[in-house]
DNA sequence: CAACCCCTATCTATCGATAGAGAGACTGAA
DNA sequence: TTCAGTCTCTCTATCGATAGATAGGGGTTG
């Protein structure tokens, strides 16, 4: 039960940190299986099929990034942009990590269906979010511009490992 | 000569396409081989390790991105920005594909370290093309960003399969 | 001859996935 | 209370497929 919970969480836990250092190729049941200390069998017991675990991967961090966010209708359109900036400023600084929808995005002709419909449900929801948060008399760039340059800002900071380009990108 | 030079193109040809879907995993030597119709150790021919193979690939890419580009200092800075959005769109539009730096650059924990190095060389050729296209009166968004912002459009746009969201998201 | 280039054959390591055993905990009937 | 049955979960062992990589042969060309 608690134990149970305890080591499907550890699985996903150690598939997200592989995940987003190298993309759906680069985590395998034998690696999260030694990070968490069961054999791979165990892995496929509680994830059947790489996909499955891949799905729930997606769906779990797309949970906690809208948890993230909060309720978008409490928010001034600057407060909006700010809290899904701070998401993504976190990915770089505080977890030193691509986001792990923007590389499975990047990577997206090669998912499992599942896992790309999940993936795309992340960018549906962030943008979703904006489009609230923002509100009907926005006129600045469109939400889906604002993601779009929070994900590319993520990966220019990371490839010139120079955290100042994010900031620099970030700056409407 | 000829002939070598000319498989050993399609070897790049045929990587760079599944590069340019699934990433550095995204391709193996046998998958290349049957594209080409060659066997796998005449890839290793050309190409001794998978990291050989994948710098080669972003130096071509890189190469190919910079002639299509063309000569900064012949260009206004709308020109210079426009013709770079223009080799991102080619990417949407044209190929449907990724941009493989865009792609590697989001791996880019995973890549072995001549293939990260020529992938951050990418970056910096584009930023520099940008920098020298706006020259030092610019005051819009700077050149890591614009940048950025292509980048990340090409994921979004790719990843809800709609490609307005594209040109939403690099309207500047 | 010698260089260039592709081949056959093969290696070790790892991949995702499966079968089946067994340990432990809970449940309901005797 | 005890015992049989069942469910949950991890294990050992193994499967076929594929990964990157290498040794060495042979054909073609200059």
């Amino acid at each position: 039960m608690t134990t149970d919970a305890t080591i499907r969480d550890r699985i996903l836990d150690a598939a997200e940190l592989r995940a987003r250092k190298g993309g759906y190729g680069g985590f395998s049941f034998r690696e999260i299986a030694e990070d968490v200390g069961v054999k791979s069998s165990s892995v496929h017991y509680h994830f059947p099929t790489k996909a499955d675990l891949g799905q729930e991967l997606v769906e779990r961090y797309t949970q906690r990034a809208m948890a993230y966010l909060g309720d978008a209708v409490e928010r001034t359109p600057s407060e909006a942009i700010e809290r899904v900036t701070q998401l993504f400023r976190n990915a770089l600084m505080r977890d030193d990590k691509m986001c792990l929808c923007g590389l499975f995005g990047a990577e997206r002709d090669a998912l499992p269906a599942e896992v790309a419909a999940a993936t795309a449900e992340f960018f549906r929801l962030v943008i979703a979010y904006l489009t609230q948060g923002l509100g009907p008399n926005w006129t600045g760039d469109p939400p889906a511009a604002i993601l779009a340059r929070l994900e590319g800002a993520l990966i220019v900071a990371r490839v010139l490992e120079d955290q100042t380009l994010f900031e620099q990108s970030v700056r409407a």
